[in-house]
DNA sequence: TGAACTGTAGCTAATGAAGTTACAAATTTT
DNA sequence: AAAATTTGTAACTTCATTAGCTACAGTTCA
């Protein structure tokens, strides 16, 4: 269960929101879709509110929905929205400062994990929410 | 813990090699540089191993070089070496069937998983072991 | 008032990485 | 031939993280 797949799961449920933007769903009925519980999806619609993506009511009859079209939604947004992390990750104990290599190759690690993570937002930032709910349907 | 470092142990004690090619490094020497312990090394050279990029020797004067030159060695080969899995996970349990979106959700992350994945791999592929030493050795 | 929601705290379970010990097998040195 | 060194690998522990779950306070609608 350690393998982190909310971007998976937070552009499933986006492209739910996308196909219902008239009305309100509830985490339930999201989560049904997803095959998980409802918190899991209150938690990833959480991050998806703070990042201005979805909007969300309390009470009866409550529940959330996009604040915006799905063509003004790219995927870029979503992954910085849920925080996946790096592509690969640095050294989890500092390096032997003692040893010329030890000393200067993280950030040379570094700089290149930041190349790297940049374009994968780059690249993300090519498709938009409609482009995935249109490539859904195709599908059906 | 959890956070998957190998692709950037790798790095480092490639780069170690890289500028011993005329000796066998062993071990106990990497893991003193890379700050962990020599198995975990070990398990790592296992992999490097397996892909060519080094060779190892057992016995006393054992230890680790490189197959091929720095600059014969892309990032990308490395990366592929090391299994770090892919940029985002795709869901732990498979979605509702019952919904369209949950569906035919699944094909459409696959496909766009593969992509990203190919975009890293592309980048990291402009680089070469030989690129990562020059860099540890200017900074020093 | 009562029903239906979200938001969130707090817990458990499962997974995976890293760290460690231990030891057989291989190889070199003496 | 014996001793020393080193890899390869199994087995275990520890730690971090994700996901899943229950519970409940607070909000909103009818």
């Amino acid at each position: 269960m350690a393998a982190n797949s909310q971007f998976a799961m937070a552009v499933h449920i986006l492209t739910m929101l996308a196909a219902s933007r008239d009305k309100n769903l509830n985490s339930s009925y999201l989560a049904a879709s997803v095959n998980t519980n409802a918190v899991v999806i209150r938690r990833l619609l959480a991050n998806l509110g703070q990042s201005g993506l979805v909007i969300s009511q309390t009470g009866a009859n409550g529940g959330t929905r996009l604040t915006r079209c799905p063509n003004e939604i790219k995927l870029s947004d979503v992954y910085k929205a849920v925080d996946c992390g790096e592509v690969f990750a640095l050294h989890g104990k500092e390096p032997n400062r003692d040893c010329p290599v030890g000393r200067n190759i993280e950030s040379v690690l570094c700089n290149l994990q930041k190349e790297i993570d940049k374009g994968v937002y780059e690249k993300l930032s090519q498709y938009t929410l409609a482009d995935v709910s249109e490539l859904v349907d195709c599908d059906a």
